[in-house]
DNA sequence: ATAAGTAGATAGTAATACTATCTACTATCC
DNA sequence: GGATAGTAGATAGTATTACTATCTACTTAT
């Protein structure tokens, strides 16, 4: 296929593929005379996976080509492949990296984050930049002075401890050694906005079960046609 | 205190701060003269919270403003109140909302989403942002063809809610409605980096085991001190 | 042959989140 | 009481990100 239909299929404008291209996010097409490319449905997929980790994970477009560069890469042992997927996925996931590894506050942060893992009996291996990361959240706990939700942790290790033996072995299993790479990045990108999104929604009926509504067939689900009235919290 | 105390116990640059004073984060000091004002510890509370959301939560400037501004609205019941709070933070949280409501295959994903809310027997408005956001990420799912993890979305779900029923108490037990209103924010935007950070953590954990390693103590959690060594996974 | 489409290059743009500088003060220390 | 440092408020500048637009020299389809 050409571009405008890799466009039209993809719901990606051309220049926005051609930016793609430049950025190296999408390997070229197989040139065909000196201003003609040709795209298969590889390019297609790749195309929505990129859309998928951009718009729905968040990721930057740079956190994007580091993913995509490690499906991209040749295959080990499933592990290893596993941890390789997962180093890419984790930078981008972790975020900035701001924090100054000087502050004492935040070296105090980082020992207690190695502690709980270690408490938890977690095999991590110690340059696991979620270390890090966690370093931060606990950091912002204490000075927003959240100590209860830090006393919360094990519930929420136990919870996420769930979550992982639930998909790790899906991810494992997906096939030949691409098709796990794909299947830890995108379970790992968009797993986490479901969960996301699903806990917000169950904060929602929780809270609401506990002001007293019957948690049964309420108003119902239904997409927003025309005027959707007008419930509790208003502001739409 | 003056800006400068300000800046040194925030850890913020006395410009940052003057933005966030324009940008109506952080509220004006007292005026005690034509340039002179003072501010007090709330202010100091404040501008930690507006670290932790940006930098944690990873809230944008504008986001910030609006959780912000929940906070020091007038108060009303506490499911109302929680409704208020959440609304002002799911919004941030599910982002961008780009999705061309138009396209019949989001609209099919939007009432995929409404009926999955149905089934669990969720009370949520239907006007729920998240409700939007999920139908992004179920069609992102249909798009790299991971139904499989659609599937999966009452596990989430389940995941989610028992997430919900240990927040959303916590929550509502924090003392007077600003209180409440404060343990809304920082348990919805803390709480998700906190979950994703361990579920990470624990991802890695569950692949090592799976391929074999002892799950018991293993080389540890310390913080990198000096030479970090090498592990399975290099890269970094 | 003419119109439409294309690759590749280069330049421009909108938004975000600061950062710097300037002016006219005020506080403070010797 | 004068020098020095700090401050509010205003305005302007900057770095980055993620595109978006345009241009040229083609190729392809009608």
């Amino acid at each position: 296929m050409r571009i405008a239909e890799l466009s039209r299929r993809s719901g990606t404008s051309i220049p926005t593929i051609k930016y793609y291209l430049r950025e190296g996010l999408l390997p070229p097409g197989t040139s065909t005379g000196r201003n003609q490319a040709e795209y298969d449905e590889r390019h297609l997929g790749r195309l929505r996976l990129i859309r998928a980790l951009r718009e729905v994970g968040g990721l930057s477009v740079a956190a994007t080509r580091q993913v995509l560069a490690t499906l991209d890469e040749p295959v080990r042992s499933t592990h290893e492949l596993m941890g390789h997927a997962h180093q890419a996925v984790i930078r981008p996931l972790t975020g900035s990296r701001s924090s100054d590894t000087d502050d004492p506050a935040w070296r105090s942060a980082r020992q207690e984050a190695g502690r709980w893992i270690t408490s938890l009996g977690w095999r991590v291996h110690p340059d696991n930049p979620a270390l890090d990361r966690l370093a931060d959240v606990l950091l912002a706990l204490h000075r927003v002075e959240r100590t209860d939700l830090i006393a919360g942790l094990p519930q929420y290790a136990a919870t996420a401890l769930t979550l992982a033996e639930q998909e790790v072995p899906t991810a494992r299993d997906a096939g030949d050694p691409a098709a796990v790479m794909a299947a830890v990045v995108t379970g790992t990108v968009l797993g986490e906005a479901l969960l996301t999104t699903l806990r917000l929604l169950a904060h929602e009926h929780v809270s609401a079960t506990l002001a007293g509504y019957t948690p049964a067939q309420g108003p119902g689900c239904e997409p927003p046609a025309g005027d959707p009235g007008e419930g509790t919290p208003p502001r739409r």
